[in-house]
Parts: structure tokens; sequence; C-alpha cells
DNA sequence: CCCTTATCTTGACGGTGTCAAGTTGCATTG
DNA sequence: CAATGCAACTTGACACCGTCAAGATAAGGG
């Protein structure tokens, strides 16, 4: 039909590339993701991307990214407050309530986007220092706002407050991190448990643990 | 000189392969061994190997299997026994200095076997369900292993008796997991650091959060 | 209108996992 | 002791992969 464009210069191809990668990754995992399917799938030829993306490294940089932004999303709290609609600040449950949400969406996003969180956390960007310089600062940025959402935890009495909030901020991320990447490794089994699994883990960081028995 | 095999059959290509893959991957890392660059490093053609190992994936299997082995022997108490030189039994510190000793363990196998540690736990292996049915079973008797340490620390009191033994076990396991995953990652930086951290983790674990600043 | 420049294509190279068919030589049996 | 069977190994081939080099295309500015 009017299809004017003649198709030998795609128009936004840098977009397209990014869009459909992260949905290829979605669906086929983070491994099954080839240049050249990607091209196909988009409908140019093989080295094409090469005009966009150095690498591929620097292809998966930018889907990390994307998955940052994505993150910072789930994790802020006004998308927990759309999630669960009310904020209750009830003095009797010491934020309890509140850190189990905190986890929970943390926990949310990683099975939600397991492809993403994948190459956002995963050695294949990391290990080698291939991380591109926006990504890096990506990551930077989510991680101080994790550390904050910490301190204000901290600050309210809800964590511990000897504790460095680096450190705690480290150990708690690392043991949301260790739950995400058991389950969406396969090594565990349920999407549902590890949920379960994350209010186990928001009581174990309380700064005095009180006889709470589960739900 | 008296070379008298022929070199044509191997011998012992089974375990030879076994072993240098280990190797390979020790310096290398995971991702850079190759069925083919293995093959040339023991010295047989491209395609030797395939007569032991149906798969690339039957191979890595029988290499987690070694890590696995090669963990049980870091984790049991002996060889923290070996480590530590004394098993002070003080009952002031609440077995914390036991329970740190644990941690550590466990944090030093994955920190000096990287690579086992990945395919162990990763996402290679268990993500398509892959394992060989020897694999899972030294998995299985590994978490098992751990299990029962755990609910050791329970009896004593040290951990949190009103939590389920599984769950904690698996909380427990998934922070640290998520601390080795981090630096293996190269996430996080050092490696001294991280076995800082095991310990903020163990103090985090205890039944009751004393007072206890940094060590 | 032509020429620059960004964009995309085709061809090629070395690397990968793995299958099929052929080769070698040890071991057992007649 | 010779023939034979069988396990261990090799060579060749195929379909992928990431990526480089050189050429084709078209859009946009002089």
């Amino acid at each position: 039909m009017d299809k004017q464009k003649s198709n030998y210069h795609h128009g936004n191809l840098y977009q397209s590339l990014i869009n459909s990668a992260g949905d290829m990754i979605q669906e086929q995992g983070i491994d099954s993701l080839s240049m050249r399917k990607l091209a196909d799938y988009v409908g140019v030829s093989r080295t094409a991307p090469y005009h966009h993306f150095k690498d591929k490294n620097q292809l998966l940089c930018a889907i990390a990214e994307t998955g940052f932004k994505l993150q910072d999303e789930f994790v802020s709290p006004d998308h927990s407050e759309v999630n669960h609609h009310v904020i209750t600040v009830d003095a009797k449950d010491n934020g309890l309530q509140e850190l189990e949400r905190l986890v929970q969406s943390y926990i949310q996003f990683a099975i939600t986007h397991p492809a993403h969180y994948d190459l956002m956390y995963g050695g294949k960007i990391w290990k080698q220092k291939l991380a591109t310089e926006s990504l890096e600062i990506a990551s930077r940025h989510s991680f101080k706002h994790w550390l904050e959402r910490i301190e204000e935890f901290q600050a309210r009495k809800v964590l511990n407050q000897q504790e460095s909030s680096l450190r705690l901020a480290q150990v708690a991320w690392a043991t949301l991190h260790g739950l995400c990447r058991l389950t969406n490794d396969g090594v565990y089994v349920d999407n549902d448990d590890v949920l379960e699994m994350g209010k186990t883990a928001a009581r174990m960081m309380l700064s005095n643990a009180t006889d709470s028995s589960g739900s």
C-alpha cells in the first residue's frame, strides 16, 4: 500500500533494536539472543545493528539500562502505593509491613522481568568490566535509591541503627538478590514461594526480632 | 621413549576431561570453555569427548558435581576446625562465632572456586532442567547437609526456633548466595569486603539482635 | 543536479556445538 | 595364533554465531 518508505533505510533502527531485543529476551531468555536473529526479526541484514552498536555487549548494556529504569519504577514508593492502595502507618508493627512491601516490590520486578534482571546483575556485563558509562551511572543511581530507602527505615528504627547504612543496604540487597537469582535460575522451584521467603527475610532484617509467627 | 601406549587410545579420557575442564574454567571462566579447546588441551580430536559425554551439558554437570563434593568439604565442621583450630564453646556470644564460621566457610568456597560455584548454582544447568540425575542427587545432598547445620543452630537457640527450619535454611542460604553471586559477578568490588558482609549477615540472622557493634 | 554522508547489504573469516561415517587397535574367542 | 567384534578415536561436514571489509543505496544540503 502506501509504504512510501523504501525500507532500505529503516528510519529508527536504534530504538527498534532495543525494543525488539527486550521482547526477545523476555520470551527466549538472554542466552538465545543473537545479533543475527535480532536483525532478522527487525527486518534488516545481519550487520545493520553494528552501525548503531559497536558490539553485542553495547546492545546488552542498552537493554540493561532500560531494565534499571523499569526497576526504579517498581521499587519507588509511588508504585507500591498503587499496588497496595493504602500505606497504613500503624506504629504497632514497627514498619514491618512497609519493609515487606519494599521487599515484595523488589522480588516482583525480578520475577516478572527475569531476563532483564539477569542482564542487570549478571556476570556477563560486569565481570569483564564491559559496562557502558551510561549503564554504570544508571546502576549507581539505582543502588543509591535503594540505599536511601534503607536509611529511611533505619531512621524510623525499623532497621538496626548500629550497622553502617551502607553495609546494611548491601546485605539486605544481597539477600533479596540471592532469593531472586535462585528463583530465576531455576534452583528454587516456585514463584509464589519466593515471595513468602521475602517475608521471612524482611522479618530477619528487623532490628529486634519479636515473636512474630507467620502472617 | 617408552611411550608404549600408542596414544590413539588415550586410556582415561573421561577423568582427564573432567580434571582439565575444571582447571580451565578456574583460569578462564565458565563461558570461555569450549569442547574444542578442551579436546585440544587434552590432546585428542574435537569430537573425542562426545564418546564420554553425550553433551557439553553433561560435561558441565560432571564438573558441577565435583564442585558439590568440594563444597561439602569446605562447609563441613571438620574443615572449619582445621582452619580455626579451636571451637570455643563459649555461652556468652550465643554461638554467633560459630555461625560466623559457617558463613565464612560458605563464602570462602564460593570466592576461591568462582567458576565451579557459577556452574553449581547458575541458570545454565538448572533453568532448562538439564541436570544429570547424579548431579541432582549431589545438590540435594548438599542442601540437606546445609539444612541440618541450620537446624543444629536452631536447636541451640542461636537461630530463631519459630521459623520453619526449611524456610530459615533457604533464606540464610539465599543471603549468602546473594553475597557470593554479587562478588563473583563483579557487581561488588572486593573479596575482603564480602567476608565482612558475611559477618553482618550472620548477625542479622540471630534470633535476637543484641547491641552488637562490629567486632 | 551533484556530491557528501549516513545507512544498510553482501561476502568472508574464524569460532562454536554436534552429527555421520570411517579408522585404529585392544581383547576375546574359535 | 589368527580372525573378529567392539570400544575408542579421527576426519569431514553442517548450521549456527560475532564481527570486519568493501560495496550499494538513498536522503539532504550545496
